[in-house]
DNA sequence: CGCGTATTTGAAAGGGCTCAAACGTTGTGG
DNA sequence: CCACAACGTTTGAGCCCTTTCAAATACGCG
């Protein structure tokens, strides 16, 4: 059913010079914290062995033993949990620059699968690469501890979208989070954005079924908060959809003034 | 309605030394690595500012300035996020040894509401004394980020099990889960706990009103799976129960060989 | 003892789910 | 380039779990 692929060769406009993809990380921390030299070079470091996946495959299984952390190079990726009934909850996207270490660091197995929504490029590293980035950049380390916090915030939003408000919130929640996070990538795109994404997908997302969430964009689409056209959204108004459902950006904003 | 209350003075047999209530933080990483004397030093010096706070009392409420981070000396805790409509959701429990950092160290003011469960003991201290404590003791921070990183997980498991689970089966796992957290604290003392919640307080922590949460632990009883008298809950058979809800205990274990 | 707060229980309503079928879309192979 | 298969989406009807609303009961505490 799912097939892992590994390494794929395509040609396509994707294929650059493996230099060019470097920095993802450098890029996403130098945006909260100005870098000395030579934290940007340990960060480059990091990103030496590239990988590709094509989009649908899994990257890591649930239980699956691993030693290694990812760094989302190009591409679009989320983190998942089985259910023994069959069911799944996606818990976080991961977009360029994002490292996947948390479901990887405190085991030796993942305690989640990491699946591509698109076809994206990744960069493998040992766990023990991140220790020595802990010793011998200090700062780096309290910046990514700070980070890991504002994910964590983000996660405790989302669990309180789903666990206590209705289908029309959640689904908007997770289209003004995903907005978000690619405008980051993206730069200022405003409020349109591609999303290949199934209805399942999205439904696992937010707690709700398929069928529900068809009924809900429909809803929205009623509303005149959204609009689509295929896998294309277009958010009608942010501002009034981020105020009408009381949503907050974590991820934009990071304080990093008690860093050393 | 809720008082904030200031440095109560009980003569009771929480009265202890103040020395007494020291090296909370320290027992709980220790639990996971063999730290140095030097690492143990440092980790005391966080543990100066005592202040205490009773059962009911709000420590930060969410969107609120501060600087500070709380370790908790005793006592137990919850955080949670209030919503426009008067809903709340309870995000975590904190308990003997946490850091609360997680909702304040990523801005200038908190994520969250953090609310004393239990009369307790908090330790305060500055953001940057953490800056210094990377700055100092890499490894340290390192196994931070570490615990936070498993943490993060547990809270997953809570978004999955209140996004795709019914009612039975989230108010089990919290049950497990609240039950996992005490028996590190407390010692081995097996499936029989206090639980000074009120019915509110589970259903906002599992996404259900108080009038259901009610009726399902009825039901739990009914089955045979968990017994209560008052306050008092006991969990008839642990492993049962584990294997019927598919609970994970997250924090028990932490991976640390990849620490310099 | 009496009051405020928490819990329990009941009846009815509703939001979201299930099941099922029809409809689009995409990609592939003849 | 069409046909078909596979997959995703939409829509409908009925049901069920959870909520809502309300009232009664139990509990703790001054």
């Amino acid at each position: 059913m799912y097939e892992p692929s590994t390494s794929s060769e395509k040609s396509s406009e994707d294929q650059q010079r493996i230099s060019d993809r470097g920095g993802a990380l450098e890029a996403k921390l130098g945006h909260y914290l100005a870098l000395t030299y030579s934290e940007r070079d340990a960060l480059r470091w990091l990103e030496r062995r590239e990988r590709t996946f094509e989009a649908g495959s899994i990257v890591i299984r649930e239980g699956e033993e691993t030693a290694l952390l990812h760094i989302v190079a190009s591409g679009w990726l989320h983190g998942s949990k089985q259910l023994p009934d069959g069911g799944r909850q996606i818990l976080r996207f991961y977009f360029l620059g994002d490292l996947t270490s948390t479901f990887s660091i405190a085991w030796n197995v993942s305690a989640a699968t990491l699946t591509a929504v698109s076809d994206c490029t990744l960069f493998e590293l040992p766990r023990d690469a991140l220790g020595r980035l802990f010793r011998d950049h200090p700062r780096l380390g309290g910046l990514l501890y700070a980070v890991s916090a504002a994910e964590q915030v983000a996660m405790a939003e989302r669990l309180t979208s789903v666990g206590r408000t209705d289908a029309l919130t959640r689904v908007s929640t997770l289209l003004l989070d995903i907005r978000a996070q690619l405008r980051v990538v993206d730069g200022e795109n405003g409020s349109v954005f591609e999303l290949p994404l199934t209805l399942q997908d999205l439904g696992d997302a937010v707690g709700l079924t398929n069928t529900h969430v068809s009924r809900t964009l429909k809803n929205l689409e009623e509303r005149g908060l959204v609009e689509r056209d295929g896998r294309i959204i277009r958010i009608v108004d942010v501002d009034e959809l981020t105020r009408l459902v009381d949503y907050h950006d974590r991820l934009t904003h990071v304080a990093t003034d008690w860093l050393p």
